[in-house]
DNA sequence: GTTCTTCTCCTTTTT
DNA sequence: GGAGAAGAAC
């Protein structure tokens, strides 16, 4: 051990060593951080301070979870056994899982999903007499998801807290969507929080257990936490109080998703008596990429202020480059180009990536990489579980498991088709209801009743005799044959095989992948939580790639060189969030900018367009305020295209001098694309006309506001009439 | 009940 | 220019 603590700066060791009371660590970027809760966490194992089940050990990624175990495990030389040391989400689900009963859930209650979570919604909606055009389900999910985020229960929910969803109707819908969640014994993302934390409040002989049981609490990430994880973590260290909170205020970019910067910044009234460590020695950038960071996050208020600087002896190192192209195409050139010269030189290409500030920003390099060969690797994008067949073979697992899973039975019920619609969905619901029955066992009464006819009532009677049988078998043959058999005699397999789409293929690797998965676990139970909770899409993940993400998915990684395009007004800052949270997310757009540019160890490229393509049209676009708050001596500029921000911002009405709002996008887009108005009368049968899509061609015939055309090149089409012109 | 067509909204980030 | 939902046609 003596080993790891000499390995450590005089701040570092500090934050391993202090171990009695509350500490918070202000870990800068790339100052060792990981290093410092790893050593930490085995210091207080080795010293013999606590058993490995007296740690609590917080992450948000299941990646970081993993790294951590991985590297605790190294420093110990040994696995370790029982410990407390996963996501919030995971342990608050562990917690769940041991005590249930008190809070209304049976022990195997089901983490639900998005998809889940809209079909609990949607009819409590529907019910409620609400329009889900004005109201879309979504929203109100979002907004009770907010609320469980800081800890409120609809009962703890004022009215003044529910004015603007639908006249204050948000607070009832809730509570009906969680009486609606314990029916049918699930539990959502938000709940594992809610119901570990309300747990805890409600039960306090249960609350001084857990407080008695853990000594020491490691929480990474702190500046992401949200009010609920918060008050969990309150709860469970006030005992001991010896709670280690490693964050960084100037990387807090989650608070769209519930998270509060406030928790860290208010961390010494909290935990009165606290430490405070400052970790500001970097040892992952260059001079000129530190000073750029640095300039950049300065304009920030309301930071806890730290200052990083180089943690050792480093070459000058090139500056940050600030290049002006044409538009995201030729962006893309550029970076291809310089991937290529990069490879040349013989750098990896798995030390480059290129950050975006939105999803859509990837698809033109994505292009362009495959065109010059150069293979890459998309990070984030849909998790693995998130993938729809995923998610139908899950639900098959579950209403195979669970014959009371109401929303799994729901979602395979008429995939692949059976003849299972909506209008049969409804009277299943019916009969379920007035026989307060699971709705699996609500079909088996119909069928028995002759409540189905011909192919419905075939197909549902297999249905259901395959769940028996599904069920023998897992309890004969084990987990990984009963997947196999329930996705082939449903006829999930062959609908995928029978599919001529060009993804078919990928979601049978996928199932064949998601059995290889099931095969490590003992029972489908707890096979079930690692999907909800822990199971990621880590594809393509080997060999010599260059990574493509978002700023978001970046945070925590480093690379040698990093591109950053896309520094626009309108997109980076991006315009709906400013449009939402007005200062307050200018100053997290800002952490991500930051957060950006101390990703990269030697290189940084920084990029911003004139013209960018959005939807069908394009958009003038003037560089991000960033890049004039990046210090000259630091950077480099170059590009034809190196407007001065100036004269963009005189080139009015074109390049209006805020990004237009997204009302006045729409506005000008429909002035540009409005197709022409047709000049005189209506337009009769064999009239020459010509179409923008399909040219020109000769009416056949015409029917209110419609026009059968026979085009010379594109045959025979129904359009609108509007959209037409008379020659 | 299923499939095809039309319309609408859209583009932030996701444990 | 694309996806998803709602509505119309088969």
């Amino acid at each position: 051990m003596s080993d790891h603590l000499a390995r450590l700066n005089p701040e570092q060791r500090r934050a391993v060593e202090t171990l009695e009371g509350p500490l918070l660590v202000l870990a800068g970027a790339g100052t060792g951080k990981t290093r410092v809760l790893t050593t930490r966490f085995a210091h207080i194992l080795l010293s013999g301070r606590a058993a490995p089940w007296q740690v609590l050990a917080v992450t948000f990624t299941n990646k970081a979870a993993r790294e951590m175990r991985e590297r605790v495990a190294a420093m110990l030389g040994r696995p370790v056994e029982g410990l407390w040391l996963g996501t919030f989400h995971a342990l608050a689900a562990r917690m769940l899982r041991r005590h249930a009963g008190l809070i209304g859930l049976k022990p195997d209650f089901s983490i639900l999903d998005t998809d889940d979570q809209i079909r609990l919604l949607k009819p409590l909606m529907q019910q409620a007499g609400l329009d889900l055009q004005r109201f879309p389900p979504p929203v109100l999910l979002a907004r009770i998801q907010r609320w469980k985020d800081r800890g409120l229960t609809p009962q703890r929910i004022t009215p003044a807290e529910d004015t603007d969803f639908a006249r204050g109707r948000a607070r009832a819908l809730y509570a009906a969507y969680q009486e609606r969640l314990t029916e049918v014994n699930a539990a959502d993302f938000g709940d594992l929080l809610l119901h570990a934390t309300e747990l805890l409040r409600k039960e306090p002989d249960l609350l001084a257990q857990y407080q008695e049981n853990f000594r020491y609490l490691l929480v990474d990430e702190y500046q992401d936490t949200n009010l609920v994880q918060y008050l969990w973590l309150r709860l469970l260290a006030q005992k001991h109080r010896n709670i280690c909170c490693v964050g960084d205020d100037d990387q807090s970019i989650y608070s769209w998703r519930g998270a509060e910067v406030e928790n860290i910044l208010r961390f010494e009234q909290d935990f009165p008596g606290a430490s405070v460590v400052r970790l500001e020695a970097n040892y992952r950038s260059t001079a000129p990429i530190l000073a750029a960071a640095a300039a950049l996050i300065a304009h920030n208020a309301g930071r806890l202020g730290k200052t990083l600087h180089p943690g050792r002896e480093m070459p000058a190192g090139e500056k940050v480059a600030v290049i002006g192209l044409q538009d995201s195409e030729e962006e893309a050139r550029m970076a291809g180009q310089r991937i290529e010269a990069l490879r040349a030189e013989g750098h990896r290409l798995s030390g480059i990536a290129i950050l975006v500030r939105a999803g859509f920003q990837t698809r033109a390099f994505e292009e362009r990489l495959l065109a010059f060969g150069i293979p890459y690797r998309m990070v984030g994008g849909l998790r693995f579980y998130e993938r729809a067949e995923i998610r139908d073979a899950v639900a098959y697992l579950r209403a195979t498991v669970r014959p009371g899973d109401d929303l799994a039975f729901e979602r395979i019920l008429n995939v692949p088709k059976r003849g299972l619609g909506e209008g049969f969905l409804r009277r299943l619901h019916e009969q379920a209801a007035s026989d307060a029955v699971p709705l699996a066992a609500a079909a088996g009464r119909l069928l028995a009743e002759g409540g189905a006819k011909g192919r419905a009532r075939e197909s549902l009677a297999a249905l259901l005799d395959n769940f028996v049988g599904w069920r023998a078998a897992l309890a004969s043959e084990g987990p990984v044959p009963a997947l196999a058999r329930m996705l082939e005699e449903s006829g999930y397999v062959a609908m995928w095989r029978e599919d001529r789409s060009p993804e078919a293929p990928g979601r049978l690797e996928n199932l064949k992948e998601l059995a290889r998965a099931l095969a490590e676990f003992e029972t489908v139970e707890g096979f079930l939580d690692h999907v909800s909770l822990v199971m990621e899409n880590d594809e393509q993940a080997e060999g010599d790639r260059v990574s493509l993400m978002t700023l978001h998915a970046a945070k925590g990684l480093e690379f040698d060189t990093v591109f950053l395009p896309g520094w626009e007004e309108g997109l980076f800052p991006n315009q709906r969030a400013l449009e939402e949270s007005g200062a307050k997310a200018l100053e997290e757009e800002r952490r991500l900018a930051y957060v950006g540019l101390t990703r990269a160890r030697n290189r940084a490229i920084v990029s911003h367009v004139a013209r960018r393509q959005f939807y069908s049209g394009w958009q003038g676009a003037i560089p991000s305020r960033f890049i004039a708050e990046l210090p000259e001596e630091a950077i480099e500029r170059s590009g034809q295209a190196t407007f001065e921000r100036q004269r963009m911002l005189a080139a009015q009405p074109f390049f209006s001098a805020t990004f237009p709002s997204s009302l006045k996008v729409l506005a000008a887009r429909d002035a540009w694309t409005e197709p022409k108005r047709r000049r005189g009368g209506p337009i009769g049968i064999g009239q020459r006309v010509f179409h923008q899509k399909f040219g020109y061609g000769t009416v056949t015939a015409s029917d209110e506001d419609r026009l059968d055309i026979a085009f010379d090149k594109a045959g025979a089409k129904r359009v609108l009439e509007r959209f037409v012109e008379p020659v």
